[in-house]
RNA sequence: GCGAAAGUGGCGAAAUUGGCAGACGCGCCAGACUUAGGAUCUGGUGGAGCAAUCCUUGGGGGUUCGAGUCCCCCCUUUCGCACCA
């Protein structure tokens, strides 16, 4: 008999559906498991494997702890903002509410034929006003403590869309969606001053259950270095140069100083004589694009300034360079060149003939050797005054403070993050609450006067401002704090990563209108326990979020240090080898096999391929397995329909009473469950469907002989260990075999009987010099000297060993014997 | 260039602390039932060899009674970052 599988997941979604199954009681927080997966962007694409491989495993593990007892609660949601849809009206015509909200409404019919246990009371979506309202009171909060801000910074501008990018749109110094070039561009931007968490961001990683690469990947990100700034005074004026360096055992050996092109100190210094070229240089540097301007393999460019440094340590003159290898966004924008102890500057001060000095002496060679490369290790000091002779290493202490005593610097330690730049020139996002007076400057828009509503009636078209720009009544503003009605709103958006840096507080209670989110619920339900989606969010969305669920605790509205315990990344699922996309035209699309294998299969398919952290290339070659495997237990569950009204299942049985058989399948349940209990808790998704299998086959050979209750020992455990990674075959089983209530709204689990798992006798493995020769069954109660004898009796061991002297016997009890002979 | 991860049958893969390599599945082969099989069931299936046996976890060394697993060197692939001073 075929399984019937869409009307049995029909009939199931049905049920949870209309009995609120997986609605969350928050008023029990004791065992709560707070299981999430990043929302999804609610493209015209709608859902695709790479989603079902995120949510199906994911909502599997939150079963299998729902199973398990706990108070599971797991919601879903929209991140709805964002350029695609603003692009797509472009294109179109069609505007991005309604898009989204069509786009939102099919992809929760796809939602829900996976049969995620999802509360949908929780549901959300970032572009309602009830949502973005509370990114505009987070931005007013974060702009009382000083940490939203406007400045003026080069920004990624693409020439075809004339549009701002973002840095994750950024991909090789090209657009990601048309492929051209990206130049710099200065803009006056609002920033989120993420770097003052820099520390704390850092140190917290090492309090989280992520994974290594992806807290990796956030350290580099983050960038901490250790050293000193040094001031350099500049010649005949009062400026001076401000350079930060990780080596300032190296002073000595400065022979120039470089300034980024746009540093503003060099209009002051540069001499009227090179002024000429330092503003050709500066043009040219402008237009490059990021690709040019930051390849490794682009040969060293800059030129003089005319004007010269002092070196604080020794008095020498140096000249003022600049070029594009010193970059304005890192460090203090200067550095200080020593040609002799690193790469950059060697390969600088070679092509413009400026001089290299050594001030550190490798091991092993003598001070007068030439260097035909930079030394950039450690060594000892020499052509440094009184740090001679010291270990450079112990000298990078000592001569910071010889500069702090000089008062020319000071030890510092130094980011490679940046501040956040949230501003988007675009429509489809949250207003920035800020308004901007003739008389009082930039306003904070009163909290009580929010949210600023994102107007419907604009006009969408790439002229490289936000379209709220050309809408007149959304612009005006009167002041609020002087009523000057000549006012007007910042007509950009926020980054919708904004959006995305709180929404697991929101789910608690998403149409709470008191604060950003309820924080009586949030008191007991954050941090999130599990957090499952790709790896593409390591240094964005888990940044960020990391960074404003820290400041929301620093304003007292949540006790926890980190948003998110224990993260896991799925795979990707390729299609030939390439990363599923639309415009590659090689998306799966699940709903044709959804529609031929159900739901479960699929989900079991995807399970079943592989690692999760893995993910995969995609091929249907092997759906057909799962089926099977469906199959086969539908037709025995059917065979024993009803099975525990005439023979309840017994809550253990004496492996002593049973036959060979059900001895065998008895212990084969207990250890299946053992290992899938072990396996599913670390999202060992493709064991443990393994085990099951193994359980179906040992099923196969030996229950004929097995009494009616061993049968339904068996099959209410099988159906419950179905039950998380087949939801609606497992509650189908469940019922067939006669089961009163749904798995789902009274959880049960099994624990394994040790007396199962107890062996009786042991199956070694008899080496003789590591070589395996044979297999010798011996009792559990067998020792050392048994199992040689028995080894030694057998020919297939005998025979390796006669003419040759034992040396000794390895015995492992349990598992191996090996004969060490010579 | 720097950083991270990974390399096991024809394929997807498995292998608690170092202890019988290849569980489970796909595919393939043989057989059974069939008018039929792209259904189902049973058995087989890393390579070489008639066999005893030998070889086999990217390559090469090492530690060990014993290495897919630990150490060193090298190769390949994928993914991040990319003049970070």
């Amino acid at each position: 008999m075929k399984y019937p599988h869409n009307e049995v997941e029909a009939k199931w979604q049905k049920y949870w559906e209309e009995n609120k199954i997986y609605k969350t009681d928050f008023s029990k927080p004791d065992e709560k498991v707070y299981s999430l997966v990043m929302f999804i962007y609610p493209s015209g694409a709608k859902t695709h494997c790479g989603h079902w491989y995120n949510y199906g495993p994911a909502d599997t593990w939150a079963r299998y702890r729902k199973m398990k007892g706990y108070n599971v609660f797991e919601p879903f949601g929209y991140d709805a903002f964002g350029l695609p849809a603003e692009n797509y009206a472009i294109q179109t015509g069609i505007h991005p509410y309604d898009s989204t909200i069509k786009n939102i409404a099919d992809i929760k019919g796809q939602l829900k034929r996976i049969g995620c246990m999802y509360d949908w009371d929780a549901e959300l979506m970032t572009c309602s006003p009830e949502y973005y309202k509370w990114n505009q009171w987070l931005f007013l909060q974060l702009y009382k403590k000083g940490l939203a801000y406007r400045k003026n910074a080069p920004v990624n501008w693409c020439e075809k869309d004339q549009t701002v990018l973002a840095n994750e749109q950024v991909k090789d110094g090209k657009c990601e969606r048309c492929d051209n070039p990206v130049v710099q561009k200065n803009l006056t931007q609002w920033f989120f001053r993420i770097t003052d968490y820099a520390d704390e961001l850092l140190a917290g990683l090492d309090t989280i259950n992520w994974p290594e690469e992806t807290k990796t990947k956030q350290r580099n990100w983050i960038g901490r270095s250790e050293g000193a700034e040094i001031e350099f005074p500049v010649e005949g004026s009062d400026n001076k140069i401000k350079v930060f360096t990780t080596r300032p055992d190296t002073v000595y050996g400065v022979t120039y100083v470089v300034l980024a092109p746009e540093h503003p100190l060099v209009k002051e210094i540069t001499t009227d004589e090179n002024l000429a070229a330092v503003n050709a240089y500066i043009d040219q540097t402008k237009f490059l694009t990021e690709i040019d301007r930051t390849s490794t393999t682009k040969e060293k460019t800059g030129v003089a300034t005319g004007a010269y440094a002092v070196n604080p340590v020794n008095g020498a003159r140096i000249p003022v360079w600049i070029a594009d290898y010193a970059l304005l966004t890192y460090g203090t924008g200067c550095v200080m060149a020593v040609p002799g102890h690193d790469e950059r500057d060697f390969e600088f001060a070679n092509k413009f003939g400026l001089p290299v000095k050594k001030v550190i002496l490798q091991e092993g060679t003598s001070a007068g050797d030439p260097l035909t490369a930079a030394f950039t290790e450690t060594g000892t000091m020499i052509n440094s005054a009184q740090f001679d002779g010291m270990n450079s290493d112990d000298a990078v202490k000592a001569i910071t403070e010889h500069i702090e005593k000089l008062g020319a610097g000071s030890k510092k330690i130094n980011f490679r993050l940046r501040d956040w730049l949230i501003s988007r020139q675009r429509y489809w996002g949250t207003p920035i609450p800020i308004v901007y007076c003739p008389d009082c400057g930039e306003v904070p828009v009163p909290e009580e006067q929010l949210p600023v509503e994102l107007p419907y009636d604009v006009k969408f078209k790439p002229t490289g401002e936000s379209p709220l720009k050309s809408h007149p009544s959304f612009m005006k503003a009167k002041c609020p704090k002087c009523g000057n009605e000549n006012g007007h709103r910042d007509p950009d958006t926020m980054d919708t990563f904004v959006d995305s840096s709180w929404y697991y507080f929101r789910y608690l209670d998403p149409h709470y209108s008191e604060n950003i989110f309820n924080t009586e619920l949030a008191k007991t339900w954050i941090p999130v326990d599990m957090y499952i989606g790709g790896r593409e969010h390591s240094t964005m969305h888990l940044l960020y979020a990391r960074f404003i669920h820290k400041f929301l605790r620093d304003l007292g509205l949540t006790a926890a240090d980190e948003p998110f315990r224990r993260l896991v990344h799925q795979g990707t699922i390729t299609n030939q080898g390439a990363k599923m996309s639309k415009s590659k035209g090689n998306v799966v699309n699940p709903d044709s096999f959804v529609e031929r294998f159900g739901s479960d299969v699929f989900r079991l398919y995807l399970m079943f391929m592989g690692p999760y952290e893995d993910g995969g290339d995609w091929s249907d070659q092997g759906i057909v397995g799962p089926e099977r495997f469906v199959e086969k237990i539908y037709n025995l569950v059917v065979k024993y329909k009803g099975i525990l009204d005439t023979a309840p299942a017994p809550g253990k049985l004496d492996p002593a009473a049973l036959n060979p058989e059900e001895k065998a399948v008895y212990r084969k349940i207990n250890q299946v469950i053992e290992q899938y209990d072990r396996d599913l808790e670390n999202l060992g998704f493709n064991t443990s469907i393994a085990a099951l299998m193994d359980l179906s086959n040992e099923i196969s050979r030996t229950f004929d002989k097995c009494s009616d209750s061993v049968k339904s020992y068996v099959l209410i455990r099988l159906a419950v260990l179905l039950a998380p990674l087949a939801p609606h075959f497992g509650e189908e089983c469940a019922e067939i075999i006669g089961v009163k209530e749904s798995l789902f709204k009274s959880p049960v689990w099994f624990t394994p009987d040790p007396a199962a798992l107890v062996k009786e006798s042991v199956n070694y493995a008899v080496q003789v010099n590591g070589k395996l020769r044979a297999t010798i069954e011996m009792p559990v109660s067998a020792g050392k000297d048994e199992l040689v004898a028995a080894a030694m009796a057998d020919i297939r061991v005998s025979k390796f060993v006669e003419g040759f002297t034992v040396v000794k016997e390895i015995f492992v009890p349990g598992k191996i014997l090996n004969i060490v002979v010579k």
